[in-house]
DNA sequence: TTGATTGCAAACGGTTTGCATGGGA
DNA sequence: TCCCATGCAAACCGTTTGCAATCAA
């Protein structure tokens, strides 16, 4: 655990909105500006794949998701924000075979529309 | 109407699985050798922006799905392979305000599991 | 000491763009 | 004629990798 890992984890403890590797970078480079992109990319990689964050795709961008909980997600068509929303709201879907026969283990919902602050500037 | 474009139009047509746009420009660069990576890009590009084609991006590249009525995505665990799922397969969510208080007007669903091949395959 | 972690810069893969050429209405 | 589509190559952007130096244990 190097100050750069903690720098990193730390941020991503606080960010409650998806953010970039880029954004991540900046931020942890701001207060470290030792650290390289390719230790925070690294080290991203790494937690993702010890499944101590999710990865979540979006317009090319990988966006990293510190909440475990399994939960949906809504994005502002506005703003390109990313909420999450709780599992409990997404009535549970049937899994198991498919008409098409393919065997569904998991789903995942993504809810699109507008956002609080996109909805007050109207 | 270009024969570039008329070899793009018609392989996705006969398309059924999301090729990516590399797999497009191989295919069409095949019957037509002199086809440009940029001109097939720059009309898939084109074709989205005219909502005759719908992107979907997967692992950092982008397919293209020319099945236009609304449906949901299943998507392979083991090959990658992404189907349609028919749109009333999955019952309606609730749309309008959530509890977040951001206003939701669709939704996209996808499904995660094992495609029939890689059943079959074991 | 020794393996893991770091910084740098260069490589990478998918995609986009600038620009000059060429064909269609 | 005039514009749009094309081909090529170079640029681009986010991400990954090779490598040598450095640090933690």
């Amino acid at each position: 655990m190097t100050p750069q890992r903690r720098a990193i984890v730390e941020y991503l403890e606080k960010a409650r909105n998806h953010p970039t590797a880029e954004e991540i970078f900046s931020e942890v480079n701001r207060r470290f500006p030792m650290t390289s992109r390719a230790t925070v990319y690294n080290t991203l990689k790494l937690l993702a794949g010890a499944e101590l964050l999710h990865e979540i795709r979006k317009d090319d961008t990988v966006r990293y998701d510190p909440n475990l909980s399994p939960h949906h997600h809504f994005v502002c068509r506005r703003c390109g924000r990313i909420e999450d929303i709780g599992w409990e709201l997404i009535p549970p879907l049937a899994l198991g075979e498919l008409p098409g026969r393919q065997l569904a283990d998991s789903f995942e919902v993504t809810l699109f529309g507008l956002c609080l602050a996109c909805r007050k500037r109207g």
